[in-house]
DNA sequence: AAGCATGATGTCAGTTGCTGACATGACCAA
DNA sequence: TTGGTCATGTCAGCAACTGACATCATGCTT
């Protein structure tokens, strides 16, 4: 028999996310989230590098994915195709889980410091996709355009479904969105 | 003789820019910041509800222009068109501030966590010219990706505004910035 | 002129997020 | 068996932030 549980990580997330939902954020305290989790507050912050960050688990994955669907499309792409097909690379990694998501997001819009690292994470996002189309020849401040670009659709898609309650499927929603903005801004 | 010194709000806004600059970010403590101007910490925390919010203090101010210009703006003007005249009803209050604007983002891009608050800024900034835009009877979600899309196109051309030397005007950056990405997006 | 309300600031004590230094003890390899 | 490793615990401490109450110049009221 081992000394400890296993998934250490896993169950201070899962601790984190019930005790968001029920007390709210600022009203918990990571040494609450430990307890419920069977270790102390010390093992929480060698995991998390503080209390925000035990909500965004998934990012790297996330980034990964998304540059390396970047640096294998085929060559006759243009930089906007190019985004979009990271975007529908990453799609699957949302698919499954959007209870989750749901339960996440709701957490995270009652909590502007939330909104803040979830910003962050979004930023660093497009500064990865940017650094990885400069890595494709596409210029700057294009690289840059194309990246946010890309976001902004992701943004309003997420949006859409992880608030309506029977929402399409994702990348239809992404589709939808980068037509409605191409149809404003040519417009 | 009055009995306080007067300013104390811009005197902390000055002495924690200062010291941000000199040490670092996380190097400086609010108390060290108070000192600087003569007064307490718990004084600074009746001004600036965090120690990061002391560099943001012009954000309402932005933020008021920005959504007055979008109720103002002709009844002929198409969404896009209004969001760049916002856009451009806001560049006065940059304009003659280039060196602290320097200032201030040399400090930010050193501290992630400054990031994130202005990313918040932003994001609070894109909320409200969305709602602003509703009210003008632009439906969603065509209202938030064109408030978004002012984000990123005011994004661009601040940022080269910012970092080049001898940058050209910044409603010329704006102008070219939004041109480049239509162009993207149509091509 | 005396008294009184106001408002900006100070003082103090307390909670919580977060960190560094060191201790513990099951597991594993030599 | 021994000794190293690694996940975790323990403890002490700093800095961010908050609530409660004190101070006292200013200016209004009577």
């Amino acid at each position: 028999m081992s000394r400890w549980q296993p998934n250490a990580k896993g169950r201070l997330e899962q601790a984190a996310l019930n005790l968001y939902q029920e007390r709210g954020y600022e009203q918990t305290t990571v040494t609450e989230i430990a307890e419920r989790a069977g270790l102390t507050e010390r093992t929480f912050f060698r995991y998390f590098a503080d209390k925000r960050e035990v909500l965004f688990g998934g990012q790297e994955n996330l980034l990964k994915t998304a540059v390396s669907a970047i640096e294998t499309a085929p060559d006759t792409a243009t930089p906007i195709e190019i985004i979009i097909a990271a975007l529908e690379a990453v799609v699957p990694m949302f698919q499954e889980r959007q209870e989750i998501a749901r339960q996440r997001q709701s957490v995270i819009a009652a909590n502007p410091g939330l909104q803040e690292r979830e910003m962050l994470k979004l930023a660093t996002l497009v500064s990865a996709m940017t650094n990885a189309l400069r890595r494709r020849a596409v210029t700057d401040p294009e690289a840059s355009l194309v990246a946010n670009t890309g976001a902004i659709v992701f943004k309003t898609a997420y949006a859409r479904w992880v608030g309506e309650p029977d929402a399409p499927d994702l990348s239809i929603l992404i589709r939808a969105s980068f037509d409605q903005l191409k149809r404003i801004i040519s417009g």
